[in-house]
DNA sequence: CGACTTCTTGACTAGGCGTTCAAGAAGTCG
DNA sequence: CGACTTCTTGAACGCCTAGTCAAGAAGTCG
């Protein structure tokens, strides 16, 4: 039983990461079928039955980015001190690597861009973004109870309400950036954020 | 000379406002002409003679958001002590008045959303968003001088700094507020901020 | 080999989009 | 009144969109 069929010619992951590159530079409504088709090489029947419609492929994508994510961060976080992580996690909000760089311009944080142009009509993508929310506070938290126990971390706010915060100010400046980063101010910034963190 | 024709039918500004309503709540691809028609009670050729074409449109209505905030803005912080009327204007970042309320669903920052959907491909709206931003921090820095001066704020870091932050915050806000707003814990990372920066 | 299953291709459909425009309505002014 | 200008209306245009589908290709397995 269970004959298999032609096998499929294209990297089903390896493409739907392309897609996510290109959903990322260009948001979901100005991204259509044909320049996924022409960027990937994928004929559309091809994306349409590896992926379902063009809303369930996105949602797929940033199901991806922020799985991706969520990984880098609870990899960078998980150390002591902690502070000199989280400038590190501020400065790399929008694209893993290379946001305060010269190449690539930065596009925002994939996660709140569909915030601003999904959210909150499309109740699945209003889902996975407050899932997403969700998870940054909650391991931030964890970190910044650590990090206030060890005498690292000012105490006089809770750790859920300094993550709160600084989930605000990644998303504010993965936002903000994309309208042109001015590389000192936003550094400055982000001491700024992290020296009211310290102990 | 300058024989005047028929009179517009509709009061423009008015118009504009109740756009900059829907294409706030709505966003700028989703908004299409045949809803503005619906919603103003306007007709598609009146709407093009008036406004001209529907970025155009758009862009004035961001124009005028800006504008109506900025004067809220200069109002707000022109008092002292600073501290009270900054936790104001951040727990009023995306409705000038009931982002934290129980009527309506908060739509972010009209001048955020701009960034997400049309920053940086349209050069014009990336124009636009640059400049209210730099108007942002510089009205918050002028305000946070006099603060430092006058012993209220703390000068470990410089105004410029924590303006650049506060943008971050309050843009963070507005967008991660589409999603669903908890109010306890949004008040509650604004109190962090705010405390962060008391001398 | 031949039956079966799945994938690929690209033409096709239907609908929505932004935009235009010609004809008529409603004013002003000489 | 009649000439002139501007605004209103809504049909029409062309384009692009997301999505479908039938025919053929490329595998697997008995």
């Amino acid at each position: 039983m269970a004959r298999t069929g032609r096998p499929r010619e294209f990297d089903k992951e390896q493409t739907l990461e392309r897609a996510l590159e290109l959903f990322w530079s260009r948001g979901y409504g100005a991204t259509s079928i044909q320049d996924l088709v022409d960027a990937l090489g994928v004929e559309r029947g091809s994306l349409y039955a590896a992926f379902g419609d063009k809303r369930r492929f996105y949602l797929e994508a940033v199901r991806l980015y922020w799985e991706v994510y969520e990984r880098h961060l609870i990899t960078a976080l998980d150390t002591s001190p902690l502070l000199p992580a989280l400038r590190e996690i501020l400065t790399h909000p929008a694209r893993l690597d290379e946001l305060i760089s010269d190449r690539g311009v930065p596009q925002g944080c994939l996660v709140g861009n569909t915030t601003a142009e999904l959210v909150p009509q499309d109740s699945e993508a209003t889902k996975i973004v407050t899932r997403s929310y969700r998870r940054f506070t909650d391991i931030l938290a964890g970190a910044l109870r650590r990090a206030q126990a060890a005498g690292e971390v000012t105490d006089t706010h809770p750790p859920e309400a300094q993550a709160q915060l600084l989930l605000y100010v990644v998303q504010g400046l993965s936002l903000v950036s994309r309208a042109g980063l001015d590389r000192t101010a936003a550094l400055a910034a982000i001491d700024t954020a992290v020296d009211g963190l310290r102990a």
